[in-house]
Order: structure tokens, then sequence, then C-alpha cells
RNA sequence: GCCUCCGUAGCUCAGUGGAUAGAGCACCGGACUUCUAAUCCGAUGGUCGCAGGUUCGAAUCCUGCCGGGGGCGCCA
């Protein structure tokens, strides 16, 4: 099934050939959802565009167009309007056609494209840390993003690059050993306070800092006592992390775990193969990639670390490994890395070498989802009062504990673990959309209260219209197959609403804008509850009930599937 | 200093070179013997940071300025 602006365009594209020659069909026509509901579903300003280059008024370009126009099986009669706007209006039957065909398909409608295998990097928690607040939009953001682009056809490779080896683990480590803990005595709480005090000597005792050190050479030389410990931490760390994706329902487990510890044995090759490319050079002991259109503070160029003067390698040598096995081993086609936007300089230089180095072949595209930071309601990054990460856990806790408050204040009926898995699934559905709706790359401010409200453009809202929807359907019994009357202006507006679910899932899996989605699923919940208020359903005359809970059943798909692809639960009963 | 993103209603934010710039919240006025009112209907609210430029047409593209965030060699 094609897009309706698809569809205009080329009936559009026919008349321009005939009326005006071929020459004029080739530019984009800009068929567009219309601005204002007055002027139909959508709008094309083309003659307005075609006055200077065809000499005429663009008015006068609109009526011949329109006199030319065969779209008598998709829309009225198109109206000229204004200096030269072209404006289309979807017949009812039109509508009513398309919303029985997402009705009765199970994918919605949603076109498939050329499949191709895309790698997916989100969520990277660090081991020996709980996971925080600052990981919420990298994984929420990305599992999402999987989800979808797994919807319209693609083979998705999720990769949780885990923060799980680097120098800081020879500090931790000889920290437990030395105040007599094996890795395994401690969860992940425990590991993470350990981290902070190991952090706070090393700064403070210089020979806990030299006997550190030498932890970190044994780890990287694998002795076996070190790595066992080593070893333990991240066992705890994944459980840990398993359980906070399970609570957010990420669909990310241990199989999708790819850590920086994965490439270590890459890392020299990677630093070979670029130094028999020709592309490092010597700087200050360290092999660095000096590559064009990079430049410092000062205006020098601006080094890629490839390798510490120490000897040592950073995360550019790691990132390029991975990247090089993602494309050989993964055989990715695209590449997506959900990571803070603070990163975006790292991730264009690692992607400039790689291009240089031919490790990012041509038809290998690749995407950085660079999104903002999450802010308290200060305007600062969101930390406690005393300075500390917030721990992902405790925000759910808090967003579950103003869910279940709702479901009481809203006279839920819902008694014991119904009761409680329901406000578990409000609060996480709550947080996750409060972070979906905002548009990537800007900062956000955590606000609980909004995102948990009843009332807006939330989580709560979307499932709220979710379960009244199958509420309604359960009611009528299972009658209702087709929508045949599109009478009322309510049911025009959600019947249209319903058509733009294609359209909106594809335009998430081009741009990776999740809040697109969002907007369009807040549009048909509000027009569901329109319509539920213009159009009585189950007291209809029979033909009229008939279409109505087709039409109600439409909606229902589409939010129950909608929400799926943002991760949240479309409950049906709250 | 350079690079980059941002500045839109009181607040939080959408916005693809097109018509009178849209949502949500808040505020104000209505609608509950219900199909779950967790809702709906309506009203108020704007020099789109400022100034130029390109264009038939600019929130959108270009330039400059003002204000803010972020980044800019051995952390990741």
């Amino acid at each position: 099934m094609d897009f309706v602006e698809t569809l205009l365009t080329d009936r559009l594209r026919s008349a321009v050939a005939t009326v005006l020659g071929p020459g004029h069909a080739a530019r984009d026509l800009q068929v567009r959802s219309a601005t204002r509901p007055e002027f139909g579903h959508y709008q094309t300003s083309l003659p307005l565009r075609l006055a200077g280059p065809v000499a005429d008024s663009p008015r006068r370009i609109a009526e011949r167009l329109v006199e030319r126009l065969d779209v008598e099986d998709v829309c009225l009669p198109p109206a000229v309007q204004g200096a030269g706007f072209i404006n289309f209006t979807l017949r009812p039957d039109f509508l009513a056609r398309r919303v029985n065909e997402i009705l009765r398909d199970a994918a919605l409608c949603v076109p498939r494209g050329e499949p191709q295998r895309v790698v997916v990097d989100f969520s990277s928690p660090n081991v020996a840390k709980q996971m925080h607040v600052g990981h919420l939009r990298s994984t929420v953001l990305g599992d999402v993003l999987a989800r979808v682009l797994a919807f319209v056809g693609h083979d998705v490779v999720r990769q949780n690059h885990l923060g799980d080896w680097g120098t800081q683990f020879g500090m931790l480590i000889e920290d437990l050993l030395e105040e007599g803990h094996d890795g395994a005595d401690l969860d992940l709480a425990g590991l993470d306070a350990a981290y902070r005090s190991a952090r706070t000597r090393f700064e403070a005792d210089a020979g806990f800092a030299v006997r550190a050190r030498a932890r970190v050479v044994l780890l990287q030389g694998g002795d076996r006592g070190t790595l066992a410990v080593w070893r333990r931490l991240v066992a705890t760390s994944l459980t840990a992390f398993d359980e906070v994706y399970v609570r957010l329902g990420v669909e990310l487990d241990e199989h999708d775990v790819a850590g920086e510890s994965r490439y270590n044995a890459d890392l020299p090759r990677v630093v070979d193969d670029l130094l028999a490319a020709g592309l490092l050079t010597e700087s200050a002991g360290a092999l660095c990639a000096f590559l064009p259109g990079f430049t410092t503070r000062d205006g020098s160029p601006l080094p890629l670390l490839v390798r510490k003067a120490d000897g040592g390698f950073g995360y550019d040598a790691t990132d390029l490994a991975a990247l090089r096995y993602r494309v050989e081993e993964l055989r990715a086609d695209r590449l997506v890395y959900v990571v803070d936007v603070r990163q975006s300089l790292h991730f264009e230089q690692v992607f400039a070498l790689a291009r240089a180095a031919g490790w990012l072949p041509e038809r290998v595209a690749t995407d950085h989802v660079a999104f903002g930071t999450v802010l308290g309601e200060d305007g600062k990054p969101f930390k406690t009062r005393t300075g500390a990460t917030v721990p992902l856990v405790s925000l759910l806790d808090a967003a579950q504990e103003r869910a279940t408050a709702l479901l009481d204040d809203r006279g839920s009926t819902l008694q014991g673990a119904a009761r409680e898995e329901t406000a578990r699934a409000v609060g996480v559905g709550a947080v996750r959309y409060g972070d979906l709706v905002n548009g990537l790359g800007r900062d956000y401010v955590f606000a609980l209260d909004r995102m948990v409200a009843m009332d807006g453009n939330t989580g709560p809202y979307l499932q709220y219209a979710h379960a009244r929807s199958v509420s309604l359907l359960a009611r009528a019994g299972g009658s209702g197959d087709v929508v045949t009357l599109l009478r009322e202006p309510a049911e025009r507006r959600l019947a249209f609403a319903v058509t733009g679910f294609p359209g909106a899932v594809a335009a998430v899996a081009e741009t990776l804008q999740p809040h697109r989605l969002c907007a369009h699923l807040h549009q048909v919940a509000t027009a569901l509850s329109s319509f539920y208020e213009a159009c009585p359903v189950l007291s209809a005359e029979a033909e009229v009930r008939a279409s109505r809970l087709a039409l109600c059943r439409a909606a229902q798909r589409v939010l129950a599937v909608g929400l799926e692809l943002l991760g949240i639960r479309a409950l049906e009963r709250m």
C-alpha cells in the first residue's frame, strides 16, 4: 500500500506532464499534509513554484492542473484556494477502505523496505557501577529504534557496548582484594560503593596508587586470579543490568553484550593495519591519526589517539575495532550509535578514519543518534541533592509509586497483584514515554509529575485510551469488522489519524526520531477520545454500530502496536 | 579562540521554503443517571532572540550580532 501522499503525487505528476510537459513533472511536487483542517487532508503549493518557469499565474496553473487531475477515486474534487494552492480532501469511502486495509493487515500496512542488517549500539552501562539516569536515554531510545527497524523488515543486531575494561578495574580489583573481598560477595550497589572508595584512596594514598597500577598490568596481562575477580564483577553487573532491562521492558540480554573487553585482542591489529596504511603519526610518544578538517583549540591538527604514550589503548581504538567487527563479522549495512551528543566529534573522527582506512565501505551508512542530557528541575544535569548520580531503579520506584497513587485517585477497581502490575506498567511507561516524546539532540528536564500525569501527551493517557477501547470492544462482543460509514466529522478525523500510522512508523525508521511516533499516537488517542464523545457506538443503529466498532478496533490496533514499538505495555484494564 | 547545537505562547516543547505558526500543561468558561470524565468542547495567550540578505513567499536557507548548552591530545 502506498502512502496517500505518494498516490496523490503520482496523479499530480501525470497531470503536470500532460498540461505543462514532462520537464516540469520531474521536480518534487511537495504534496504535504494540510496545514489547517479547512484545507482538507493534503495540500500542495506546486502552482506557486511553477509560476515563474511556466510564466503564468499560480491560480491559472492550479486551475489547469485540477482540470486534468484524475483523483476521483481518492478524493473530492480538488479545490484551488488562496494564492494558488491545490487542496485535497479524501473521500469518506476511500478513508474507510484505507482503514479496513490496515485493520486486515498484521503489520498495519507499515511498508517493508529493502531489508538491511542494522547494528544498533545502545545502553552501554559500566561494569561495577549502577545504571543511572544518564543511561536512560540511550537504553530507551536504542530499544525503540531497534524495535522499529525490525518492524519495518530490517535484520537488527543489538550491541550492548559495555564499559567492562580499562585501568579503573585495576584500581577496583586491588581495593577489593586488599579489603578481603573476592568480587562475588558484593552486589552491584556494593561494587559501586567500593569503586568510589577505591577512587578516593587512589588519589590520597600513593602506595595504593602504585599497587593499583601494577594490578592493571596483571589484569591486562591475563593473570588468572585477577581475571577471575574481574569476571565476577562482570557477572554481578550483568545480572543487575538484566533486572533493570526486564523492568524497563528493554529487549536486550546477555547475547547482545559485546563489551569493550571483547575487542582487547584486536587493538594491536588495529594499530598495525593503520600503520601499514600510513594513517598514523607519532606525536609525543602516542600514535595518532591526523585527519583533514579536525583541529584543536589552538588551531593545530586534532588527533585521534589510537595508542597512548604509555602503550595503552583508549576508547578511540576500541571503537575502531568494534566498528570493524560490526562491518566485517556482523556484516552490517548500517551502523546506528545511540550515544550522547557530546560524543559527536569523537564519532565524526572515528567514522572518518574508518572510511580512510577502507573499513567502512561506501555502502555502509553510519548514524550517530545524538541525544541531549537529562536535567533536574534546576536545569542542571540530574543529580541528587548531595551531587550523586541517581540510580535508574530509584527513579522507576518513584514512578511506580506515583502510578499507584494515580490509579487510586482515579478510582481504579484493580486490586492486589493486578493493581501492582498495572502500576508498574504505568510508571515505567510514563518514564519511557516522557523520554521518547522529547526531540533528540536537546536536553530535557526530568519531571516525574508531568510524566505520570493523567492529562496531556503522556504514557498514561495513551494507555488509558487503549484500555478504554479494549473495554468497549469487549462489551460489544466481537461484532464489527469493516468500516462502511464515515458520516460524522469525529469519525473521519479518527479514520484519517489511523491511516497516518504506516507513514509515522516509516518516518521513525528513516529519521531515527521516535518522538514522531509519539506525536502520531497522541493524535490517534485524542481523535479516539473525541470520537467517543461525539459518536455513541454500542447504542447506535446496526450498520453504524458495526462500522464504528471496526473503526474503534482499528484505533485500538494502532495504539497497541504503536505502544509495543515504544516498548510500553498496551494495558487492557486500568 | 575555533567547532557545534539551541533561542518559538506564562511553562514544557513540536514544526518538511508555503495560506491566519501548532500541541500539551497552567489559567478561564462549559459538559459526568458514562461506552472507563485518567475524558471531551470552547476561550485567552506570539515582534518565532536581534538586524540584514536570498525568494513571489522565511520560524525554516545565508551573513552578522546578542544570549545559553556542549565539545576541542593521552578519562570514556
